[in-house]
DNA sequence: GCTTTTGCTGAATCTTACTTCACATCTTGC
DNA sequence: GCAAGATGTGAAGTAAGATTCAGCAAAAGC
């Protein structure tokens, strides 16, 4: 035996398999998963692409790498919004103008990420990432129904609401993206009162309730 | 010229181009676009796949005829909604229930029509039907914002979160098809409600208004 | 410096469907 | 029945990219 992977070998490799990732993110945010092709991510990281399939078995699981990445992060913010102490209505507020705010704040990324057309492997990670989105949001109304600051309804179905309609506002047909940062500022805000006001109670919707 | 296009051969012609049309339709509706290849459809319409090709020009003209055909479809039934004497309020519900109650009962091409992911050409032919769609819930938001009966509010952004958030609900991660129609009727309750109140006057949040 | 093993390369291969096209068949008008 | 033209066929052509692999370069240990 004449090779034993060095510490030195290893940093290497580990600093490949970063950079890796990096180009394949900033190709997505340049130009969406449609303009990242394994010779344009390897040309971008300084490597073959024969090497790509040495750090990832595939295009699909190094793209599902990096949506994970961002995911876990954006997960992370939102999680901590919803184990903060303030009440259920201002932590739901919280959340979504954090969730605006991060897509306004990557627009190419948060359209590929959300809604751009993808091979069916890719599109069900990203439909597992809504998922845990949609699951903080629900846990803040749920909470908040459960101390009466949100009136009884099903929280499951109402943060499946609140995702796509975020997300439609964000990256649907009509969404255009705001040139100033008032009209950044007052988009995040018209988004957030819809969502407010959807989730609570309205006595001159329901009288009864 | 010993050939002139008879009657009854325009006849078959449009019989041909309607058939595949509705197999096109079929297999969408069964497997999504992904499993609706020409081949597959030319087999269903009865004819080859270099048929398909005397009637529709490539695969995405014709699925954005089918699509096409669909999207006015229900562009007529919610303008009918919209342009009806009821007060706004009452035509946003209805509007949503229509909405909401088409897709549920025919959940793979809903799904295949609003997100399966699909090629650029026919994306954009979606977010157009989208588009459309969200002008006829802002046009009777706006009449809604006019005679008082809706607060003051951005149209445009309300009405892409109102698509965005019936989508989700139907085709999003957390939705489940509905078993029995009192789980499917309270399904489209709970959202109509939801689209309801998040476009209504809310005096506990907005008290200055 | 030499050997062994690992890592890197990028052109060739593979895959999947759409699209075309040379040819066969059918229609029409006489 | 026949000529002229339209329509139908489906195998071959094509394209776009992911993936592979045989050969080369570099590192590790002696």
């Amino acid at each position: 035996m004449a090779y034993r992977r060095s510490a030195r070998m290893q940093a290497r490799l580990d600093d490949n398999r970063q950079r890796i990732r990096e180009a394949a993110r900033r190709i997505i945010a340049r130009g969406g998963f449609r303009h990242a092709q394994m010779a344009a991510i390897a040309d971008a990281a300084g490597l073959s692409t024969g090497s790509l399939y040495r750090y990832f078995p595939s295009k699909a699981e190094l793209f599902i790498d990096v949506l994970g990445a961002a995911a876990d992060q954006e997960i992370r913010l939102l999680e901590a919004i919803a184990v903060s102490q303030a009440p259920a209505p201002q932590r739901l507020a919280q959340a979504v103008r954090r969730y605006v705010g991060r897509a306004l704040d990557g627009p190419h990324l948060a359209h590929a990420f959300m809604v751009e057309p993808v091979e069916p492997d890719l599109d069900a990670a990203r439909q597992q990432h809504r998922k845990r989105v949609g699951k903080v949001f629900q846990r803040i109304l749920e909470d908040g129904i459960h101390d009466g600051a949100f009136p009884p309804q099903d929280a499951a179905i109402a943060a499946a609401c609140l995702v796509g309609a975020m997300t439609e506002a964000l990256s649907g047909p009509t969404a255009a993206a705001p040139e100033t940062s008032e009209a950044r500022a007052q988009l995040v805000e018209r988004i957030a009162g819809f969502c407010q006001r959807a989730v609570s109670e309205n006595r001159a919707l329901d009288p009864a309730a």
